[in-house]
DNA sequence: TTTGCTTACTGAAACGTTTAAGTGAATTTG
DNA sequence: CAAATTCACTTAAACGTTTCAGTAAGCAAA
């Protein structure tokens, strides 16, 4: 039960193995006649003849391979890698890479965990990493020799292209959308606020807004290390607990402020009334879930496809860093009403 | 720039290629000395060196790599791969994996795409594929010489190994649950039913609770297309446009019962007082979803756990056909109550 | 007629591993 | 003490491709 292989279409057609290979990669400058071509062809389909990218990759160092590091908690205790912006946003990834010829590596990362191991090694022509802040692992990173995009980090560094959203902006567009509707004191709800990472950006825009209509930012604001929907449940009970001061929320992640949301209809509040929310992503359960979710909208399609394009022109050459930023707007749903007194 | 090779580190070390290769593999039957052994692994160390796992494979016939297919359709539309339920099987799949050194090769699929060219070419040492049904593309994979696990298949194929859940206990479990609540008229609300595929089996099931109580299964309960959200909420127009006899709905799927329950809230119906509703998966949006809804549970993380435990099996040698059936529970929630007059 | 160019191929090395088979030296066995 | 065994390695082939560097034939140009 031997694999056909490339000697074997050679054999059946008459040609060498050079002959074939040149024929299955059109390979520029190589001239093949038409009726050779044929044949070879031909022998391909009779053998039912697959080539094998292995050795395709360590002959000519390409591997149409790409590593997508994704974080990854145990499962069946969270959503999908933790947030089900990452499961759309692989989604997306993965829908665009096979469309343009690239299978996908997945692996998910793990707080202590080595990035290398995982995807060097297996000579991926690029890596896309998702939700990475700068640490030892990036560290290791920088000394590999492969494209590498990271999405939403603000990594300044010459090794990384980088992808992501007009985080500060669209903060400012969802506090500056809650203060029109009347509110005043707005709660800021999210994922640890580190240097470099969005939620950091997210809080300035979230100030900046504040700012420009002469409020003084809420120095109570709710954060933890996880950006979870348990996270979301616990800080209702942390709000009711607080005295409710607040009427209204800027949450920095969707599945956040669907936790939010759940947390406070269990104490008997309801939702906009007593509390405004305005959830970050637009991931799909934002439209699922009820009240159905004021957030803001970023196009997870498009930045996935953007990444690949990214690791795409990279591994074609372009040496310079890239960097994409893409554009945020407001969707309106159920979760904000007008401010009236209480 | 160049990679740095075994062959660099046997120089560094003052040994052969082959020695480092034993050191490295922990080769059974082979004995090299612990002297030996420290100084390669000083090498290894001071050069950082990474093996080539693709060289590995080409030379070993063994990838560690674990194929995944998963149903695709464009980014965007719908949930992750179509179904969070996928995404929930496929991080689970992945933790495992990667709990035992393997890596994952993620590809989705289409409808009339060929699985052979996604996977077999990679050298995989497995093939899992999540939601195939018979026809021309499991045709193709009979020929590969791999272990190939479908999940959620009632294939009987020597070729293929299978795991899936009690199926038609769990549809009768549930139905059987909405009969003791005194309901009677019931509604079947599911993906398109195939011949091999689960709702054929969750028909079964739904059959046998309604023969139990001598209920007649009535053709006018019967809804059936795509598993998705969107046609949850188009089945809600169908039930109030069919005149909403029922009043109870058992959903062969969460992400299709939450999409009912969306579509009724918009008709103005309340859930569960206008219609009881019992899903399937337990995927973690039904804790989420308002109201929250009562499902048949079925173990994501363990299903995950086990396809890839049976392509380690099949892959260390094992022959026979696997079948692995978990069993399933009700979890109950919010979404179903006593029938009363109306 | 020689030279050079084009066309259509082929040979062989290289990619980075694993592994079967072998090799000497040291040690044990009969 | 010779033979057999064990120990600790090495040699070289193989895995299935790509690709660089030819080559031989045909033809046009000088």
């Amino acid at each position: 039960m031997k694999r056909v292989s490339i000697k074997d279409v050679a054999r059946e057609a008459g040609v060498s193995a050079t002959t074939v290979s040149y024929v299955l990669n059109r390979n520029p400058g190589e001239t093949i006649s038409a009726e050779t071509t044929q044949r070879v062809l031909e022998a391909v389909r009779r053998l039912h003849y697959v080539p094998n990218l292995n050795a395709r990759s360590l002959s000519s160092r390409r591997s149409n391979l790409i590593g997508v590091l994704i974080p990854q908690t145990e499962p069946g205790k969270e959503f999908m890698f933790s947030n089900p912006f990452y499961g759309e946003l692989l989604s997306a990834i993965e829908y665009t890479a096979r469309k343009n010829g690239y299978h996908l590596l997945l692996s998910g990362t793990q707080e202590d965990q080595s990035y290398v191991n995982v995807a060097q090694n297996r000579g991926v022509d690029g890596i896309i990493i998702v939700g990475a802040y700068p640490g030892r692992n990036l560290e290791e990173l920088r000394g590999m020799n492969v494209p590498i995009v990271l999405v939403d980090s603000y990594v300044k560094d010459a090794a990384f292209h980088t992808i992501g959203i007009e985080d500060r902006e669209g903060a400012r567009m969802a506090t500056e959308y809650l203060i029109a509707k009347g509110h005043r004191d707005i709660a800021f709800v999210s994922g640890s606020i580190r240097e470099h990472g969005v939620n950091s950006k997210r809080y300035q825009g979230y100030c900046d807004a504040l700012a420009a209509a002469g409020i003084a930012p809420d120095e109570n604001a709710l954060y933890s290390d996880t950006v979870s929907y348990e996270y979301g449940v616990a800080a209702a009970g942390e709000y009711v607990r607080r005295g409710r001061k607040q009427t209204a929320a800027f949450v920095t992640a969707d599945v956040l402020a669907v936790g939010l949301v759940k947390g406070l209809l269990q104490h008997g509040l309801r939702i906009p009334e007593d509390l405004s929310v305005v959830g970050f992503d637009d991931v799909y359960l934002s439209r699922i879930c009820y009240p159905s979710l004021t957030t803001v909208h970023q196009d997870i399609a498009r930045k996935g496809a953007e990444a690949v394009r990214l690791i795409m022109e990279a591994a074609a050459g372009a040496h310079e860093r890239m960097e994409c930023i893409l554009p945020l707007t407001l969707v309106e749903r159920d979760s904000v009403m007008e401010r009236r007194a209480r």
